[in-house]
DNA sequence: CGAAGACATAGATGTCTGTCAACATTGACG
DNA sequence: CGTCAATGTTGACAGACATCTATGTCTTCG
């Protein structure tokens, strides 16, 4: 059984986001603040910000572990974990074929975070 | 002494993240992963997330600390940390006048998140 | 000067989290 | 069917972190 729901975030996440207005453009509730900060967490991490890229600008926009685990210095239960995570948050999806596992980008849940943390309109002056 | 300079972050922040092409474009390397990981983490904490929000929807786009505080059930010193942790990353700015302590978004700052974050292109099919 | 108010800092404490070693699971292949 | 390879899961442990109380630093005002 099993499959994700662990215990902070059900496997949404990704709705968690899409639903509040630009940071800037108005209060945030703590109920949406809740929601939003651990799909910000699972960013917050070198190792996981990192992963994310490497398969967002893979061939083919998804990579298997065994391609990932090469780029760091980490043992493959700790690349597995964070993978975890950035899936359990909705920033990547999981399909496994064969042995192997592929990851991709949900860009449209990272596209919801970015549209959130970006200024409106009138304001950039540089 | 002090003012600022933990040791982390050293009081850039905001210059760690307009360095980067966006997530999905290309690798990002582990000097910029590293970079980038405390500016979001800074961000990945409801309380700190509702700070910001409270701050730039504010009037005049700026904030004392005496109104942030009323919005949460909170101590003092724990609202103090939060927005000093998002001052040192450079997501916020400071500036005292009188016995007061006014807060500011960094709105370059954040923008540069978002771009970060955010999907080039021809993708967002949906 | 002395008291009061607005924030910041320091130290303590309980919880969360990144990492690893060991083990379990699953699919390909001879 | 037995073995090997690719991943995920578990348990343990050190370091990071959010929060609080107590205390310090300024600034304004009587």
């Amino acid at each position: 059984m099993s499959e994700s729901a662990s215990s902070t975030v059900p496997t949404l996440g990704a709705a968690a986001v899409a639903c509040c207005s630009p940071l800037v453009s108005e209060p945030l509730s703590a109920d949406e603040a809740l929601r939003i900060a651990p799909v910000l967490k699972a960013l917050a991490e070198p190792v996981r910000l990192r992963l994310l890229s490497l398969v967002a600008s893979h061939a083919d926009g998804e990579a298997c572990v065994c391609d990932l685990q090469d780029a760091f210095e980490l043992s493959q239960p700790t690349i597995s974990h964070h993978l975890k995570v950035l899936h359990q948050v909705g920033l990547l999806d999981r399909s496994k074929r064969g042995v192997w596992v592929y990851y991709r980008v949900r860009e449209d849940a990272l596209a919801d975070l970015g549209a959130l943390l970006a200024v409106p309109a009138p304001v950039a002056a540089r």
